[in-house]
DNA sequence: CATCAATACATAAGTTTCTGATGTATTATT
DNA sequence: AATAATACATCAGAAACTTATGTATTGATG
């Protein structure tokens, strides 16, 4: 099983800024693969999706990258910048009030903190 | 303080069924109202992304509607059909593992349950 | 060694869905 | 009398995702 997609909507940068956050660099694919693993593929990012996000969060200097090359194929890494590391931690933050506020508002109860 | 917009998109469906599951028979202005007081003015429902939701539900066949006068000011109440009971849950359901999902990916601790 | 799967990037047309504005009308408040 | 609140609806424009397509390298498999 795997989530509608809509769900997905909205918390795709919190996803990508948070394991930035803890990995300190990766690149796309690797995020891919790091977000199927840990949710036992419950959440499968496209590439449509998490490029284009990718391109955006470092036009907006969220993001910054380094390219390296792993025998001739290409890798974009991309770390957080000092403003990224601030808006990654707004971002888990307000995704957890907003659980809060959800989870009284469908009134659903969820095991031990 | 409210929510991001982002976060609201793809749980917009989910609230309206879960607040006619509860309530049995609402109409659109009241299910803002509701939304707003449930949530101490966090998630405030706009009219343009109410009222589209609401039709497409009833053209799923979701939701029924019944349009009553009060005065002369016309209310449409939307009850959940068979159907809509049984949407609703699943909705409610997927939402409920989506958090946790997103509570362990994110690493946050939440109150008890 | 040939073929398929996986790795790794990127873009783009089409669709969906929300934002923000606008419109109409009734009722309550000041 | 004027403004705010109630109550519906629609729509142009924007934003963001889906699905497909494209290119290229590397690993696995028979």
């Amino acid at each position: 099983m795997n989530y509608s997609s809509e769900l997905i909507k909205g918390t795709l940068k919190t996803i990508i800024l948070k394991l930035l956050k803890d990995n300190s660099r990766m690149y796309g694919y690797e995020i891919t693969q790091k977000v199927k693993d840990l949710t036992a593929g419950k959440i499968q990012l496209t590439e449509g999706a998490l490029y284009p996000t990718l391109h955006a969060l470092e036009a907006d200097g969220i993001l910054t990258t380094e390219t390296e090359y792993i025998g001739k194929r290409v890798r974009k890494y991309y770390s957080l910048s000092s403003e990224g590391n601030k808006v990654s931690d707004e971002k888990v933050n307000e995704f957890a009030d907003f659980i809060n506020t959800m989870k009284f508002l469908l009134d659903i109860k969820t095991g031990i903190a």
